[in-house]
DNA sequence: ATCATTGCAAACACTTTGCATACGC
DNA sequence: GCGTATGCAAAGTGTTTGCAATGAT
């Protein structure tokens, strides 16, 4: 279910961004793209690293920030401590589950209010982040 | 404009949410309702500092912890380095300007989304952020 | 006298930075 | 060969924790 990408088609995504495809690079890229799941730096890390013995922290920090400026991922601060990275770039919100840590995607999000009181402002990005507790974890408390 | 309250009435409102009105807590408890500007620790600790120069920013820590288990005050994630504290309740949204770092409530949001997507699932806050450049930044830049 | 609050210092956790090495065109 | 990417170690920053001292009733 999860799309598959040739590394070719990787590397052309990422040049069209203005991203060098290096080699580590196009891995981060792939790992936001076949795992779907908000993934914190450690996630990435802990997974890359397994098949790349050789892969820093620094790296994948250095990376996801590149990828942030060049507006191929999005930051979520929907966790208090870490960072969560977005490969998603469609409008959607987040649920937080606050007992297991998973985010959710949320579809068809619409965000209303009164934009008078705005201004005069620029608006770059909205974000809309739900807490609570997942279905999951519901049944275990 | 800002609302005063007397050391007794603060007392009470601390008192009603379960929480020991120690002189510290009043004294934090008052800055956030007269200071309505989404302070961080740092912020509260420099002002408090001043009238009370024994106070330690540990204090602060466990004073907003304190509140926001007991429903005082919410903590917003909308800066990604530090800790926003909100004493405000009733449900509004957030705007924060990336150059001034400044956060704005906004009102009257409206947040719709299809329900079924988080069926069986306990929902307990939902949060709005807006980031981009305020009106102030618009003209200096 | 007892129990809660306070506050210092240290520990923690996440992220960034400096700089030397390695890599790619 | 030159410019960029990488990665280690250290520094930086916000927050929490352990524990002793202080304060309130």
């Amino acid at each position: 279910m999860v799309e598959q990408y040739t590394t070719d088609e990787l590397k052309d995504m990422l040049r069209k961004r203005g991203i060098q495809p290096s080699f580590h690079r196009i891995q981060v890229f792939k790992y936001l793209l076949e795992n779907r799941i908000h993934p914190t730096v450690d996630n990435i890390y802990r997974t890359l690293n397994k098949e790349i013995p050789t892969l820093s922290k620094t790296t994948i920090y250095n990376t996801l920030n590149l990828f942030a400026e060049k507006g191929l991922v999005e930051i979520l601060t929907i966790d208090e401590r870490e960072a969560r990275y977005d490969i998603e770039t469609s409008p959607h919100g987040h649920f937080k589950c606050v007992k297991c840590g998973a985010i959710y995607d949320v579809w068809d999000v619409k965000v209303g209010f009164d934009k008078k009181q705005l201004k005069g402002f620029d608006i770059g990005s909205v974000h809309v982040y739900i807490r609570g507790v997942c279905k999951n974890c519901q049944k275990s408390s």
